[in-house]
DNA sequence: GTTACTTCCGTAGTCAGCTACAGAGTCAAG
DNA sequence: CTTGACTCTGTAGCTGACTACGGAAGTAAC
């Protein structure tokens, strides 16, 4: 089921995504996702491409990076000059090793916790809040 | 500067765990922070349980985890009974391996981009969008 | 060539997660 | 014992990310 021909219409696409309709000109008007030329009077249609270009949309948005941050990282992925790429590929980068650290601190915690339930009976606790408690050592901008 | 009396206000709790004091009040009506009881007509006291605890929100959600998923961790944290407790940790630590998974080969493509960029000049362009392509062979539930 | 399904485009509504504000009360410093 | 900064409670407004809807136009199958 490979749509390399642009075979889709809009709707194919967003079956094919796993997403609505809707979401994909939301998209579009973001410019998120290229809005391919219509035939004068006619029906866009779609490709392998956007499917995955949505894909990752849907995906870098579940974990946690917002839309604008999902441009920065799109603006990569369709070629900029090299420094400007450079520097905003390290600036992810750094995010999301961040990002990373911190899933594996509570992925530590409750891996210990589960382990430590299935030993013993009753009630348990976790040192969930603590994991991240400790050396959190990113960065110092954060909230207001 | 610890805390542990209680000694803090809503004031210097939130600049301590630095959100908005109007935040700490929406997560306490959500029930994600304790609201301490206070002294009849009088102000309520916040320690460093307390700043731990709002710190964990906040990473959680850069992690892409919403309120109501935190509320889950959190009742891990305070101490639930064994079996619903173990039931729920395991369902989070696939989410949360899923996640580094995802960001791994976030990662990988990132470092292999700016790799290039140093080795060679021009423009250069970077699979991002194919790191995820290929094998994502997490959860089938997505969308609509 | 009519019918049923889509697409297109614009605008409006929804939901999560805050953020702001009004008005009354609290409290520490001087 | 007043002044100025802060808290409390409730309610309203805002932003990001969708989601729904109305009406005209395209299109595929009979």
């Amino acid at each position: 089921m490979s749509n390399n021909a642009n075979s889709l219409t809009i709707g194919g696409l967003a079956r094919a995504a796993k997403v609505h309709i809707e979401t994909i000109r939301y998209y579009q008007r973001r410019g998120l996702i290229p809005e391919p030329q219509r035939p004068p009077g006619g029906i866009r249609r779609y490709g392998d491409a956007d499917i995955d270009r949505l894909t990752f949309v849907k995906t870098a948005q579940q974990l946690g990076f917002s839309l604008d941050e999902i441009s920065d990282l799109l603006r990569l992925e369709d070629g900029t000059h090299c420094q400007e790429a450079s520097a905003l590929a390290e600036h992810k980068l750094r995010d999301v090793r961040e990002k990373i650290e911190r899933l594996e601190k509570i992925e530590k915690a409750l891996g210990e916790m589960v382990d430590q339930c299935h030993a013993q009976q009753g009630n348990i606790n976790c040192p969930l809040i603590e994991s991240l408690h400790e050396g959190i050592s990113g960065s110092e901008e954060q909230a207001p």
